[in-house]
DNA sequence: TTGAAAATGATAATCGTTTTCATTTAGCGT
DNA sequence: ACGCTAAATGAAAACGATTATCATTTTCAA
């Protein structure tokens, strides 16, 4: 990792190393905050603006790419081989990943009509999971009563 | 419109007629800024939070959605018969909306692999517009410094 | 070893979004 | 037409996540 960021033109800090490790632990979907308490149990000297910028670093050498659902929070993650988009859950908040790559392809190829150059693809579903498809109803119906 | 969101259990004002008339003039991917200033044109005493506010009503109706593409301005896209899904150019920030009805079609198919249910889709592909496709890699070059 | 460039950490600035609250208004029932 | 109540408005402040600033420390290549 070290040699790694080194060829891209960065350095390695202990800062930085415990930062990238622990992103990678947390996965996926992490918020600064997140990424921030798992830090400070290993050092809590590490400063809120490095975790931020080391969050940023990881997206701009391409291990990571931002995530957001909607909620005001930005969310980083790592980025797969295979392409991933995402099932939002309204209700209960649950993100559930789902293969992609069919669906990219096929992108890709529609942006060529458009002489485009697609960089990355982001396909966010929101709706309701198992669980909460029942009370989604009663949800619909309350609002009509509502009004 | 009037007789529409009465059914729906709100009230019409001259403000909330003038807003909603100057947010389906403007069209597409429209900030509350943006529609706070055509606003004004026509009446300097309406208030920014009444704009926003209605904006929100617009989307809870069902006449808009947001649509975020990322520099951290949230937009509110009419919602049109046919879905469509977003180019958005790094360089320009030109944003090109393109057809996703079939994609749509199998997304909502795969999500019920997962007993999803879907309640709107989001698809949104950044790059390079035919005309920022040549500098995009001086971009990438240009884009590392602290802060 | 050493100097330039990069990284860090504390703090403050920024900025879009949302809330608050006193006041006004719409529109229903009478 | 009138009065009432809930909704809407507008000014301002609160909020909160993100980003910038800057003095200091650290990395790493020469
Ligand atoms: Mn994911
Ligand atoms: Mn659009
Ligand atoms: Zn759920
Ligand atoms: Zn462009």
């Amino acid at each position: 990792m070290k040699e790694f960021l080194r060829t891209k033109g960065f350095k390695m800090t202990p800062q930085r190393e415990l930062i990238f490790r622990s992103f990678f632990e947390l996965g996926r979907h992490v918020s600064v905050d997140e990424l921030y308490d798992k830090v400070r149990l290993q050092d809590n000297t590490v400063g809120y603006s490095t975790v931020w910028r080391n969050l940023k670093l990881i997206c701009r050498v391409g291990l990571a790419e931002v995530v957001n659902i909607g909620d005001g929070i930005t969310r980083y993650d790592r980025v797969t081989n295979i392409p991933h988009g995402h099932l939002y859950c309204l209700k209960c908040k649950e993100l559930i990943e789902f293969n992609v790559e069919q669906i990219v392809g096929m992108l890709a190829h529609k942006t060529s009509d458009y002489n485009f150059t697609p960089e990355n693809f982001k396909i966010e579903i929101q709706g309701y999971c198992e669980n909460c498809r029942e009370s989604e109803v009663e949800v619909v119906e309350e609002t009509k009563s509502d009004a």
